[in-house]
DNA sequence: TAATTGTTTTACATTAATGTCGGACACAAA
DNA sequence: TTTGTGTCCGACATTAATGTAAAACAATTA
């Protein structure tokens, strides 16, 4: 009875934090729904009695999901940084972000090719407004001021390589430099900060 | 006796072909056996007769591409290139056969995420040795002669991550950029020229 | 032509996953 | 106590995909 108020965690949250990890590790097709329901620690059918399909229940995660690499860029809004600390302050909100959960990366990277249809939908839905015009935007200017050297778009496609393929291309780094987990991470620690140098240097004019 | 004959230009290939496009597409699980029957042109049961089952047939493809990836790098090899040069021309063949398969990348990214066992196996039976490592020794000794600035696994990761997001994360560009396919493929042969500029000034002591 | 080999098809067995329905159970309000 | 509500489970029903065995077919070669 009062387990329940207390473990804020009622079923349903604990539904969409159990299918958001199965879904980052196997994809829609991969998942299933026994597993995400043992995750849960539920049954099969009580999990349908919250989501009716499966399809369902990715959509809500799938929305979930965009929003925190959304929030990745939240203070983006309304500051009145110049450009180049613009950028700094994206890697740094990435960087902490994504170290934290380095699987949706290459999630939201397949998601936004496997049906680009639903993130335009969820794109359009959030009113925030997508976080990668707002640094658009700011590196236009720079680059007309004479802050910035370089194309617009080319030095945005940079930045966001870096980022994501950082966490995204985890196994191919792992496997190709051969290195533990452990090791993975530190280096990811040391280029959060390489990256801030390196962006400074890289797009002056 | 001769009946094989030279190239199998048969059922086979044409099975291999087929099953490429619909794994890069749909991934292992996703895939079907039925829709690479269909695009291949025969019945299912004759696929079941040249690959018994399907993760036989999966490894095959995989293998094949991962040939193709390091392909994208064997101009390296022998090459009395400086390291700058060699980058210059890494970028070259890459962009050249991602132009002409995007989707190899994101798939290779997968591949590498989900089962870096198999791909590691890969890595080793492959005699050539990884393409990455002849990089980063290039690299490596640049550092240590004063002809690049930077740690040298950073300055790998950062090259190979705007390499392989540039088509790996087709999806996310255009849906953020609002581009067309064609206006895609554009961006992404400016992007080709843009890069070998940029990696000149960007690791200059 | 008959035998041999290799290929494809038909028809079926098996397995696996999804989704649905009726009820069981707990708790709360009347 | 009864009635109602929300939650969950067991037992199907359905569907879909995989894989296999045996027959039909084609082409070649003795």
């Amino acid at each position: 009875m009062l387990s329940k108020e207390i473990g804020n965690t009622d079923t349903e949250t604990q539904i969409k934090i159990a299918a958001k990890s199965v879904f980052l590790k196997k994809g829609l097709a991969g998942a299933r729904m026994q597993e995400i329901a043992d995750v849960a620690g539920i049954g099969r059918t009580a999990l349908h009695y919250y989501f009716r399909r499966k399809e369902q229940l990715f959509q809500v995660v799938l929305k979930d999901a965009f929003r925190d690499l959304a929030k990745r860029t939240e203070m983006l809004h309304n500051s009145d940084y110049s450009s180049l600390e613009k950028m700094e302050a994206y890697v740094d909100g990435y960087f902490e972000k994504a170290l934290a959960e380095p699987e949706l990366d290459i999630f939201m990277l397949n998601e936004f090719n496997n049906n680009p249809e639903v993130m335009k939908d969820i794109l359009i839905s959030e009113a925030s407004g997508s976080p990668f015009n707002i640094l658009l935007k700011g590196i236009e200017t720079s680059v007309k001021n004479g802050e910035m050297k370089g194309a617009p778009k080319q030095i945005l496609i940079t930045l966001i390589s870096m980022c994501v393929f950082s966490f995204a291309g985890r196994g191919m780094i792992q496997n190709v430099l051969f290195l533990t987990d452990e090791q993975y991470m530190d280096l990811m620690k040391e280029r959060k900060i390489y990256m801030k140098d390196f962006l400074k240097i890289a797009f002056k004019p």
